[in-house]
DNA sequence: GCGCTGCCTTGATCCATGTCAAGACGATCC
DNA sequence: GGATCGTCTTGACATGGATCAAGGCAGCGC
């Protein structure tokens, strides 16, 4: 990732949206201020690779808008989704240098960078900043293998209900979650098949079977309208 | 996981197998004496669950010998391992004292343990344990994700060709790679077919193709030799 | 309005893998 | 040796999801 500074983004972080969640979330006042110190901005506009596999990847970063996703692709083309990363998430990884994922940016993104031997520093004498660290590491392969799971075992259809129910999970709050309930996916149709291990084809006629069995409704291709979430939930019942 | 001390286990990090290897590594003598002082030896038979999902788990450990597995399940009994367990790996979590997997015994095992709270203390005091946690806890993570490029979008045949390549890299001097290699399987075919996402017959035919090919022998059923690895790890050129 | 272009849907067909069923093989016990 | 049991292999068949192919539809530039 080229380190290119954002003039025009002065995002503070008394302000931030995801100052409670992302990694910073856990530091004292201190901490916060050195973080602080060190952090700057950067855009990513929607389509851009962050990183690609293998290239040298010197920042951390949170998401602090927009959506972007983790790949990994076979030598001829089969592209996998890893990982969602919605505002908050963590991108890095702190004491090597080098990606073996690529990153890209699935809509505008903006950034909080921190470079990365900075914040190794900081994370060597900040102890909230890193139990955060740890927390999420372990957090994210929690998910990551909750995913294989999925991967491995659940059907076409159980595959699409997951993945609108962690839409619902990641963008509903939790209140709401009885009332009929509007979501925009994330993702496109190709993206959302490769997140699930699927094909365009059969994304679009499971959301279709849904739709026939009055589970979803269809506003566009890309927003969802769940009028009885519980009932959706319930075809996992064989699942999870 | 309950914490029954092995009386008969007299081991030393001395002559430990794992002792540069495992969460220990890393550390310099004053912490290596400390993760020693509270440290201590756990045996579980082969069959045996070691944790099962959402129950207590108030020890972190080392696998000294044996295998275990990661595995998660469906409420109605589809299960995918999310992992193999073999000496030198960590198992546990620091900072939550619940398991969200089941951990299982596939052989006998030998554990080094340790009660999370001491460990959590000295991880706070001991930066190189410290370094190493985080980099177990991300080495994990980027297998896991690979492992989920296989689950969602390799052939049976590369499921398979990976997985032996998986135990040949685990169990082979690097030196010793360019001869015919023998391996023991460490699963029986229905763990591999759950590790992998298939089913038992698929790999069983799998394995017989390979034979047929002549790419692998199948000296028992759980003895595999390959006369020559780069000619089997050519049958992943399209993937990795 | 019209014609692109990109994304999505739907239908027809195919095939890799799952399912069901029948042995084969090896270990263990008597 | 023979019976039994668990594990593995093989065959016949079924099917879920992939593939191939043909439009539909919304946004956008002209």
């Amino acid at each position: 990732m080229k380190i290119s500074r954002s003039a025009d983004l002065r995002l503070d972080c008394q302000h931030c949206p995801v100052r409670h969640r992302a990694i910073c979330a856990a530091s004292d006042d201190g901490e916060f201020e050195r973080l602080n110190a060190i952090k700057f901005y950067k855009s990513v506009p929607a389509g851009q690779a962050v990183v690609l596999r293998g290239e040298k990847l010197d920042v951390v970063a949170s998401i602090v808008s927009g959506v972007a996703i983790l790949s990994k692709t076979t030598a001829d083309g089969r592209m996998q989704i890893t990982g969602i990363l919605l505002p908050s998430d963590f991108i890095g990884r702190p004491g090597r240098d080098t990606c073996d994922h690529d990153i890209s940016a699935v809509t505008d993104l903006t950034l909080c960078c921190f470079r990365r031997r900075p914040f190794e520093d900081l994370v060597e004498r900040a102890s909230g900043i890193r139990k955060r660290l740890l927390d999420i590491a372990f957090d994210e392969l929690d998910a990551a293998r909750t995913w294989m799971l999925l991967l491995g075992c659940l059907t076409a259809r159980e595959k699409i209900v997951s993945f609108l129910m962690l839409v619902v999970r990641r963008s509903v709050l939790p209140e709401d979650a009885d009332q009929p309930v509007r979501i925009d996916l994330p993702l496109s149709r190709e993206a959302t098949a490769s997140y699930l291990g699927l094909t365009i084809e059969t994304v679009s006629r499971q959301m279709s079977r849904l739709r026939k069995d009055g589970l979803i409704e269809l506003e566009t291709a890309r927003r969802v309208i769940i009028p009885d979430t519980s009932r959706l939930e319930a075809e996992l019942e064989n699942a999870d």
